[in-house]
DNA sequence: AATGTTTTAATTGTTATATCATTATATGAA
DNA sequence: TTCATATAATGATATAACAATTAAAACATT
């Protein structure tokens, strides 16, 4: 669609009625607020043009300022893709689910959230996960957990190999449940627990948490949801037991992975 | 902490030897990153005051367009506060958990994401604050649990009323919980999946949903968790039913809430 | 005709300078 | 003390200019 249709010329109205703090009524907010809910209204596809800051200063009669100020503020929401150069300009940005995630742990940061409020959190994706993957799993997904668990095989005594299989393990579990808000959710989870600095996994760990990924995935295989979903809270606890070896408050070096 | 701390005047390379693509190399993203990186480092508290545009400016050397933009982008990420007038300027912001629902929204509607699977997800996040809410609710949870239940009581013949109660009792269920993770995706989800237009619930509903909802509250009360979560899941299917009636896959005019 | 190279135009990035609106604080009067 | 007013700090916006980059067009070569 072009931007006649949702927005015309002198649109904006400066003086505005309400006394609404000034930085929320900026010019600029205004030019954010009326794409936003353009996107929310469905006037807008992924790819669509909104053009260059040229363009849209004379659209609005506003600054080329202003509009920078509003596209920069776009950008960083993810609803823009700002391109350089001749037929370059703004346009609707393709979704990118990873983005959130960067949002996510800026407030969980800044917030203070803890790693052991954030550790449940991750147990009830996981869970819900395993238990829609015995339902929708394709072959593909069964091949590629095989192939890690082979690959995890031979890294029994490997720890940080080991380790990053482990995380690969449940990674496609989650994948295979087929549920992008979940997949997108325990990515940025992982982000902000498992930093880098996951506590490595020495042989017993290692063949323990190899037996039961086996087991997790026989049951997906299988399709057994309810059993599948008991043991991954039991998978999990076990980790979270290790990590947080205190009355469960205490926070230990770092989680475990696997 | 002072900015000198972790940036100097000049400190930014404009000449990088990788040969990255301009916009992630410009100078207002370097900043950005400068900003970002130092709070991850634990440099920065809340409250914390970066400076005025004009400081900034100075100290990194740029013109305060350039630190305009970069201070819009982190603003939009939620990471500083600006306040206008004397005094004001630029100062790390005080988390906001709500502020990420915003990204969640945004992104989950850019990739398309099905109602369907969000609601999968919030039946993740519910059930595992209902478990969590056996053992962490506080007196104040508690009561006010009862408030919301005793006001539903007296909304059984108001669809609208009713509906809203009910919305607020599994709110106050996620809060009981004590996980703020938990609390805030809650909020996130819900942002993204009711509108506003929820179906109301008539009388043999309302009362159907009534029960339920106390027999939650006795359990969480009793701290019984396995069936507080079992009860859960049984009731955020039978609203599933509902909202979903064909065999899963269609969405329906919109979910029915409590 | 196909391909490689150069030129050109469009576009964002950055700087500089000014003006206006808003806000907090200092100042002073009642 | 309390309230009103003046003042200074600060962001919001506008205008103009140049630099850096990119895509597309024009051109040359094979």
């Amino acid at each position: 669609m072009s931007m006649e249709n949702s927005m015309s010329k002198n649109a904006l109205n400066k003086s505005a009625s309400t006394w609404a703090p000034v930085r929320a009524n900026s010019v600029a907010n205004q030019i954010v607020e009326q794409v936003r809910e353009a996107l929310f209204a469905g006037n807008f596809q992924t790819g669509d043009m909104l053009g260059s800051e040229k363009d849209l200063a004379e659209q609005f009669d506003v600054s080329r300022i202003t509009v920078r100020d509003a596209l920069r503020t776009l950008e960083t929401m993810g609803i823009v893709e700002i391109k350089v150069g001749a037929g370059g300009g703004a346009r609707i940005a393709e979704g990118n689910l990873d983005h959130f995630s960067d949002a996510l742990a800026i407030q969980f940061k800044l917030s203070g959230v803890t790693e052991f409020e954030i550790l449940d959190m991750q147990v009830a994706i996981e869970c819900k996960a395993a238990e829609l993957a015995t339902l929708n799993r394709t072959p593909e997904n069964l091949e590629e957990l095989r192939e890690i668990l082979e690959e995890a095989e031979g890294l029994l005594d490997d720890p940080t190999g080991f380790t990053q299989a482990g995380q690969r393990f449940h990674l496609a579990v989650v994948e295979a449940s087929g549920n992008r808000a979940l997949i997108a959710q325990f990515k940025a989870l992982r982000h902000v627990v498992w930093p880098q600095n996951a506590r490595r996994a020495n042989r017993g760990i290692a063949e323990h948490a190899q037996k039961v990924h086996q087991k997790l995935y026989t049951m997906i295989d299988k399709g057994d949801h309810e059993a599948a979903r008991k043991l991954m809270v039991a998978h999990l606890e076990s980790i979270r037991a290790v990590a947080f070896p205190e009355n469960g408050k205490e926070v230990a070096s770092g989680p475990i992975c696997c």
